[in-house]
DNA sequence: GTCTATAGGGGGATAGAC
DNA sequence: GTCTATCCCCCTATAGAC
């Protein structure tokens, strides 16, 4: 048994476990039990236990926002100057991180695992996040702005925040789905799942602000 | 010190570290400690760590509920036999849950407190989570889908699970909205934060299914 | 690179005195 | 109801043989 192996087979541990229990819910012990290697193993290619959780969300991520990049690149080379169409963009948005481990035998657990990205109690976890993102951001905000030049700069940003909580949610807890509809929604159809979400976060990003006036109070 | 106050101690020490760390990363240890009282009245009081954190849950989510159900009361006397309007729907839904803890001193915990029960992985608590929101679903489906009558039950719970995600994740991780947006947008602001989130689901629960039909591909 | 063994520190839970 | 003391288990990390 090689090295890379015995890296990999504790990176399919950790997802598979971290995935259902969480990382604090999750021991090297179990993790290594799991991939059938020693203990200390973790340590040497990982440093450390935060060390390898870093590398598990790192690997779930780094492809993702790979993609994301490619398909904005492909769209305003669609489009060129002219704004590219909402729902496009959140297509390129959000279609990776859901068709992400398609192919994978664990992919329902991978999805979750990305999905809790996003409430990781650790810090340092949190700002290697944030560092991930920074191309995202660069890249999609202003292809964004473009295509919704009216929206003002804070109405933007709550709506982006809105539309990675839905998406993140979708990723990190389908059974609520399956529970809430009472099996009515399958939430590991991916292709159904993307298309769904862009239409939710198309109609409410290019929301008209006059619109929702007529019913509010105070 | 009477037991009354022990079990409150318990239960706030226990609301503010899980909200900073988790509950798998809070021993009892570090409950009791913070909260000045001794380590075995956990076990006294709540039976285990698991019963605990149920609590704590339970205690955050009941008043929300109950105000939930209040607020659908009175939109219903008001409407009567007609279809309430969707972001009065959307106001009572959402509302409660984020101005919940607006006049405790850890306000801004609580609240990511409360978003944490929606990525919670303990299969007890899920289940006990499950039961408490029944009756809010028992109310509220109906009341939706008076107010929605053309739209598909399938594409009705998709929504509502995109409109759950959006507002999880705005109480779960109000630093992100501060962070992307480089401090333009107060997700602190309990009216803001409604206002902006009514209006982003309203749009969204009440997308046109045909609109987005444009920019589908597959 | 991989293993065993162990250091060294918490962890949750409980028995039993008060 | 509250405390001390303690049981017994699991944890991460590392030293050192191979």
């Amino acid at each position: 048994m090689g090295t890379v192996d015995t890296r990999e087979r504790i990176l399919a541990a950790a997802e598979r476990l971290a995935a259902e229990h969480g990382f604090a819910g999750t021991s090297l012990r179990s993790i290594t039990a799991d991939a059938g290697v020693n203990l200390a193993s973790v340590n040497y290619h990982f440093g450390s236990k935060e060390g390898l959780i870093q590398e598990v969300f790192g690997r779930l991520i780094r492809p993702v926002n790979r993609e994301r990049l490619e398909l904005l690149d492909a769209l305003e080379g669609e489009f060129g100057e002219k704004p590219i169409p909402l729902d496009r963009i959140l297509e390129a948005f959000v279609g990776p991180a859901i068709r992400m481990a398609r192919d994978s035998k664990d992919r329902i657990l991978i999805r979750q695992l990305l999905g809790m990205t996003y409430s990781e109690p650790s810090e340092v976890i949190q700002k290697s996040f944030t560092e991930q993102f920074r191309e995202i951001r660069e890249r999609f905000g202003p292809a964004f702005r473009r295509t919704l030049p009216d929206l003002a700069k804070e109405d933007f940003f709550w709506r982006l925040h809105f539309s990675i909580g839905a998406m993140a949610h979708t990723l990190a807890d389908p059974q609520r789905l399956e529970a809430i509809s009472d099996g009515a929604c399958d939430p590991y159809d991916e292709e159904e799942t993307v298309t769904q979400l862009v239409q939710f976060l198309s109609a409410g990003m290019g929301a008209d602000r006059a619109r929702s006036s007529a019913g509010m109070k105070r």
